[in-house]
RNA sequence: CGGGGCGUAGCUCAGCCCGGAUAGAGCGCACGGUUCGGGUCCGUGAGGCCGGCGGUUCAAAUCCGCCCGCCCCGACCA
């Protein structure tokens, strides 16, 4: 009988996520708690999100370098509300070389401290700033409740951390990488999401202010796909990292921070994944193209496998490609396979293809017959390029119009405790923390962000949904990741 | 850390209540053949310190105690 079926995403959405990532090979539990291993098609498909962030990053201005995992304890309790967030994540490493150490040492949870150090050594005049780094690397956070991808006690990530002159340089800085997110989100992972600012008890600890981009799973539960913090002159105050501007005063610099991680893999799975598995936007896809040879003989298998070969190199020239050439699993097999691990594009070729001078294409997207078209050898590459960006633009849309579907207005607090059982809330709220307290008490939602102006209603809100005093900000609720 | 559940083959599980001899099934895996346009079929085979330690007993996967680990629900979170 071969595999048993998927779960259902209907039926139970937790396990069918566990069992795609675990059957699409993309990674695998670790044998400590809450670790996880990335497995080379998971990688691969990091590898490409990297590529994709990275050239952006570039294009704006900033360079890679490298910080080391191990931070001195102390570090930790110079800024005060950095170490009241993170402290209780903390992994401590007491011994080295057999021996206990005079200072304990942290494994990094993020980078703001050692980094914020080493900029005090390197920063001396305004001719230095801006300062824009970037790194990627791994960090741990001692989570109590773990789950692959989504929340693991290692992740792999980048963090960019600048450094400014000016207050201004830095807030333009920090929402200039939130849209680089956005854009990356959007036009890459063909995830739409929504950009906001984070409510003064969700943000980043240390942050004077955090944004986020907000994405909806298929479970319509929110998951904050990236963070991009600014960070005022808390982090400059506690490390000291001061220059002479231009006119001669010595100045604390501005900095942000902002991160994506290992995590954006979680939302591409369950935004766009399926009852058979993984659907892969076609621009991060590991594979983009999958070609599955059939034969019945020897001699139709040395025929279409030789075919199957030339289209291999030819496509391989502008696509990522992987021929399936195993001889022991049949070709309904292989179609199943490939659409557990989401590769876009499938191009069956059998002996009938092969006569006719012509493949068969179908789109991970559209499974069975409705995605099920045939192609001419001539002219199949051009073909298969529209194909992809059709299908990059169809996930888009389609998930865009689930979550406008599953977003809702409520005007009354009952309502809005309704619609978060299977939706997000655009609400009024005072902007008072005891009212999102409540909600998440009464409710389990949390606040997500206060959208930016593109994804607000025109009107400005009138009451809190909670309080019923005036609302001074619109909000998204919604159950989280 | 509180509440609930579970640890037997790579995976999913049966056996345990009511102790008994070489511990089973399905899937997966290996080999041979067959098949191949939607998870082929048949045969042969490999694979177990029954989570760990201790106790009861002539005898423990099975009964008792302690420990460890995992999953789910809460508190915490990229």
């Amino acid at each position: 009988m071969g595999y048993p079926k998927l779960p259902s995403r209907q039926e139970n959405f937790a396990e069918w996520y566990n069992q795609v990532v675990l059957r699409a090979e993309l990674a695998d539990y670790a044998p400590v708690r809450g670790c996880m291993v990335v497995r080379p098609y998971g990688w691969a498909l990091w590898e490409n999100i990297q590529k994709a962030l990275d050239q952006r990053f570039k294009a704006t201005g900033h360079q890679n370098a490298a910080f080391p995992l191990l931070i001195p304890m102390s570090f930790f309790e110079r800024e005060k509300e950095h170490v009241e967030g993170f402290a209780p994540e903390l992994a401590v490493v007491t011994h080295g070389g057999g021996k206990k150490l005079e200072e304990p040492l942290a494994v990094r949870p993020t980078s703001e401290t050692i980094i914020g150090y080493m900029w005090s050594k390197w920063i001396r005049s305004y001719r230095d700033l801006p300062m824009l780094l970037n790194q990627w690397g791994n960090v741990v956070r001692w989570e109590l409740r773990t789950k692959l991808f989504l929340r693991t006690l290692e992740f792999y990530w980048q963090e960019g951390h600048t450094a400014h002159a000016t207050r201004e340089e830095a807030e333009e800085e920090t929402l200039r990488m939130l849209r680089v997110y956005e854009d990356f989100a959007v036009n890459e992972a063909a995830i739409p999401v929504i950009p906001g600012q984070k409510s003064e008890s969700e943000k980043f600890a240390g942050a004077v202010h955090t944004y986020t981009i907000e994405a909806m799973m298929g479970d319509t539960k929110a998951l904050q796909a990236g963070t991009s913090h600014f960070l005022g002159q808390n982090f400059a105050r506690a490390f000291d990292i001061q220059f002479l501007d231009a006119d001669n005063q010595l100045k604390y610099v501005w900095t942000t921070s902002w991160g994506l991680s290992t995590r954006f893999i979680g939302a591409i799975i369950m935004v766009h994944g399926d009852d058979q598995g993984l659907v892969l936007p076609p621009r991060l896809a590991p594979i983009q193209v999958v070609i599955v040879p059939i034969w019945r003989d020897d001699a139709q298998r040395s025929q279409v496998l030789e075919m199957a070969q030339r289209l291999q190199r030819q496509l391989g020239q502008r696509f990522r490609v992987h021929l399936d050439d195993r001889d022991h699993v049949t070709p309904g097999f292989k179609f199943n396979d490939w659409e557990l691990r989401g590769v876009p594009v499938r191009v069956e070729i059998g002996p009938r293809d092969v006569a006719n001078q012509v493949v068969t294409l179908a789109r991970r997207d559209q499974p069975g017959k409705a995605g099920r078209t045939t192609a001419a050898w001539e002219g199949l590459e051009d073909r298969i390029a529209a194909l992809l960006d059709d299908i990059h633009d169809s996930l888009l849309r389609r998930a865009t119009a689930f979550r406008d579907a599953h977003l809702h207005r409520p005007e009354t607090y009952d309502e809005l405790g309704q619609v978060v059982q299977n939706g997000w809330a655009l609400v009024g709220w005072c902007g008072r923390a005891e009212c999102e307290a409540r909600i998440k008490a009464d409710f389990k939602a949390t606040n997500r962000c206060l959208p930016f102006v593109e994804h607000r209603p025109t009107e400005a809100p009138t009451r809190c949904i909670v309080c019923g005093e005036p609302a001074r900000h619109w909000a998204i609720f919604a159950k989280a990741y």
